[in-house]
RNA sequence: GCGCCCAUAGCUCAAUUGGAUAGAGUGUUGGACUUCGAAUCCAAAGGUUGCAGGUUCGAUUCCUGCUGGGCGCACCA
């Protein structure tokens, strides 16, 4: 908001040096403008000076010193100076912090939603866990950053749709049913010398073994019919299961889509042959091939194999138009990073389908490490010894779980110290931020008790916030916009965990050094004003984190 | 062997996408509760940003080559 003044500041400045022919006509260069590291340095900073210095052939300061001559305060500022080797330093008057808190106190917190998005259909996709087993504390990290991101595009001009890919077709259906087959057996009193190593060997295989018997679902003759029946029933228990998790941990999908429901609508089939007939698809070796080298730095990847039967990338790339059918614009899909080599091949195809690749945004999620008294815990799906997102919840609860996985970018390693997070104390930073929720809400309780009106509060008048953590603390509300622009342009959910951290360890330090509650009625009014507004900013970032704001704790 | 990601304070991580003196938390040391919640605050100490070059006014950020770690390279999912 402010910067887009600066900017117009700074034109002006452009404007009138080439009216006087210190800078050609012909020389036009966007400004970069900057808030500065540093506080001394101003509240914005452009470092226009040095992209010019070369053109004009003149030293940064010199140009630097000929632009703040020319320019004017536009109204929102204290003194533009130059500084260093060639900066031009903003800094922006009291006044002007006010009559932006006012702003949003007038208009509501959502003048600080930027519009990203400009109505753009966003498809994001997450999760996606194949239902052949609980959902692991890395499915649990997806979750909470797709969750997150939806919640941070819907806030900036987006229109978002939540989606599950339920892989509910193929061969890991088909050993599950397997597996259940076995287990079954073993409860009907057959002796099983061995469970092959390549099945499903989690306690919840057997569970669902006995639930069978338990609803009393006919069985069968033939043990091929058998895993058939087996396959549907196990991966529809599974996937019962997964939802569930999914609702406790706070993520709720608009949809999910089941890879069957592809083939039955011949969906694959019409693809495969769309992309046949455009010859970005070949038969070699009896297997039908697509020309991945088309289009990217990549091999050719089999489509049908020998045995007739289809791949996982003929379904995906079915799906992926039917996505683009639907209607959107941008399609974002969250994988476990180890599936970075899959990435060429699903841009190439999505270039064949007629699309630009850069609709397609995959974001890589890095693996989590488990630390239980400072020492990694190994998992396997397969081998059963996984920690389940459940388990952790459990055990730190849902806040905590979330946060730990939001305070990192995605694509990073990251460590999940479980006694930290199920630290009920200082060390464990979601406290810290709902710690200032709760306190804000104290000193509310307290003003109430004393017989301070709330409502009037809302009329404050807010010039009188002028100590210098006051001012800074509505430089930290404003800059809400920034950092929501800022995620939604990259993609970034944990920015807004780090926000939130910064913003609210300014209120913490604010809080030891001044007290909100004076006996001067119209400070305290003001301030008051200042709190309602940045607990309600406190309160919208949890949200977006899908983390719990306590009034106390 | 080829490709992708990572390497920053003792530990876990930031650094506004190329900006100014590289910052937090934690741990260590010392301090602050008769007043709105001490799950908090203040202060000190802690660095050749893995190594070596290159690009330029300026590099943790971009390029090249090493070293060390993770992950991929199926007619698997």
């Amino acid at each position: 908001m402010l910067r887009k003044k600066i900017a117009a500041i700074i034109e002006g400045a452009l404007d009138q040096c080439r009216a006087e022919g210190t800078i050609p006509h012909d020389l036009h260069i966007s400004p970069f403008i900057e808030i500065p590291r540093e506080e001394g340095n101003g509240d914005y900073s452009s470092n226009i000076a040095f992209s010019l210095a070369p053109k004009l052939r003149k030293s940064p300061q010199e140009i630097a010193g000929i632009l703040i001559r020319t320019m004017t305060l536009g109204g929102i500022c204290e003194k533009i100076e130059p500084a260093g080797k060639g900066f031009i330093n903003f800094y922006i008057k009291d006044r002007t912090w006010q009559d932006d808190l006012r702003l949003v106190c007038d208009q509501g917190i959502s003048v600080l939603y930027p519009d990203a998005g400009m109505g753009k259909k966003v498809l994001i996709e997450f999760v996606s866990s194949n239902p052949t087993g609980p959902l692991h504390i890395g499915h649990g990290r997806g979750a909470a950053v797709g969750d997150v991101l939806a919640h941070i595009l819907n806030r900036t001009g987006y229109h978002v749709v939540r989606e599950y890919y339920v892989n509910d077709a193929g061969r890991q259906i088909e050993t599950l049913g397997e597996s259940t087959y076995l287990r079954w057996k073993e409860l009907q009193g057959e002796k099983i010398d061995e469970y092959p190593k390549h099945l499903y060997q989690g306690e919840y295989v057997r569970d669902i073994a006995a639930l069978l018997a338990e609803k009393g679902i006919k069985i069968p003759e033939t043990e091929g019919e058998s895993v058939k029946v087996m396959s549907v029933f196990a991966s529809d228990e599974v996937m019962k299961g997964i939802v569930a998790d999914l609702e406790a941990f706070g993520v709720h999908f608009d949809n999910y889509f089941r890879e069957t429901s592809l083939f039955d609508r011949n969906a694959v089939n019409e693809t495969l042959e769309f992309l046949k007939k455009k010859d970005y698809a070949y038969e070699k070796d009896e297997a039908l091939w697509f020309r991945t080298s088309l289009f990217e730095k990549d091999e050719d990847r089999v489509l049908v194999k020998s045995d007739g039967e289809k791949t996982y990338f003929a379904s995906d790339i079915a799906y992926h138009r039917d996505k683009f059918y639907r209607g959107f614009d941008i399609l974002i899909d969250l994988w476990g990073s180890d599936h970075h080599g899959y990435i060429p091949r699903m841009k190439a195809s999505i270039e064949a389908l007629g699309k630009d690749k850069d609709a397609l945004k995959v974001l890589l999620i890095q693996f989590v490490t488990l630390l239980k008294d400072g020492k990694p815990v190994g998992m396997s799906t397969r081998s059963g010894e996984f920690t389940t997102l459940r388990e952790v919840m459990d055990e730190v609860g849902r806040d905590a779980a979330r946060f730990f996985f939001l305070m990192r970018k995605c694509d990073a390693h990251l460590e999940f110290d479980l006694d930290l997070a199920k630290k009920t104390s200082n060390e464990n930073p979601v406290y810290y931020v709902q710690y200032a929720h709760a306190r804000i809400e104290s000193i509310f309780r307290v003003a109430g008790e004393n017989g301070f009106d709330m409502e009037s509060v809302k009329n404050a008048d807010v010039s009188l916030l002028s100590v210098k953590e006051e001012i800074s603390l509505i430089k930290g509300i404003l800059q809400f916009y920034a950092v929501l622009d800022g995620s939604a342009r990259s993609f970034e959910p944990h920015r807004i965990t780090f926000y939130l951290l910064e913003l609210v360890g300014k209120f913490h330090s604010y809080y030891n050094k001044t007290r909100v509650l004076v006996d001067d009625a119209g400070i305290t009014s003001a301030r008051l004003l200042l709190l309602r507004i940045l607990q309600e900013v406190i309160r919208d970032g949890l949200q977006i984190l899908g983390v719990s704001a306590p009034d106390k704790m």
